[in-house]
DNA sequence: AGTGGTTTGGTACTTTAGTATGAACTGATT
DNA sequence: AATCAGTTCATACTAAAGTACCAAACCACT
């Protein structure tokens, strides 16, 4: 946020600058005005961009985000999202259990409670809701 | 592509009309030199932000399309593809069995084989593959 | 110190998934 | 006409997934 502040601050002043020097140069007769056109055009050309770029960023970034709200309100807990990373990286339940050091028969219980609290029936049902509720 | 070279052709059209206009305003002394710049600064800061969304949609769309070539280049036929999407809706094999007005047993064939193609050993093996391959 | 939620794990069971194999039919290709 | 790839389906089997139920241990909170 701070970030923000400071880069518009410096790209107002800078464009404050420019125009200044812009007047001062077709004015004067130092630069003819085409070419502080092309300046200006250029450089808004790049501002433009950059903006733009900015704010796709940040709308790109939200929608791919994990909700941490949504996994709360489903009352998922830690255990049960490690399990969901599981499933989602298509280890088995045995494969889950060995990364996470529990046996086969915990993983199946978490899968269990997930499934039920993801209204699933299957684990590639829970996958499909899981990314529609963009929880992974 | 016919669409972009119009809209391109036109864009620089209007631009060569934009400099001659404001530099005849300017020498005729019509408009103030200000006024002009604002224009140009304007513009081509919409023109930056237009050709900027333009390039990220085309990047982003190849991100996400799906890549035809690697279907092909996996051997997976048409009714396979169709029953790879079926498993990425989450869907048991009967009821794709059900969605493509075929048996059980076929879907298992399918699978099976989408299984060895894919080099998976479970449908959300697959499923994470097909991801990392662009075909879903 | 007791309560509630989480994690762990077991047994016993049903259901679904997946493999192996064989076979018949179709449509396009040569 | 013969071949090949794709689709269909079946049987019989093994493996994995999922359910239901129970129980112990843990941690945070009041």
């Amino acid at each position: 946020m701070r970030k923000t502040i400071i880069v518009f601050g410096l790209l107002i002043l800078g464009l404050l600058l420019l125009f200044q020097f812009s007047k001062y140069a077709v004015i004067s007769g130092d630069l003819d005005s085409e070419f502080t056109i092309a300046i200006i055009a250029v450089v808004f050309f790049f501002v433009g961009v950059y903006l733009n770029k900015r704010s796709l960023q940040k709308r790109h970034s939200a929608s791919e985000d994990i909700d941490h709200k949504k996994i709360k309100s489903l009352n998922i807990s830690k255990r049960e999202y490690e399990v969901l990373l599981g499933i989602s990286e298509g280890l088995s339940n045995k494969e889950i259990g060995e990364k996470l050091f529990v046996s086969e028969s915990t993983i199946k219980t978490h899968v269990s409670n997930l499934l039920s609290k993801l209204n699933a029936k299957r684990r590639t049902q829970a996958l499909q809701k899981a990314k529609d509720f963009n929880i992974i």
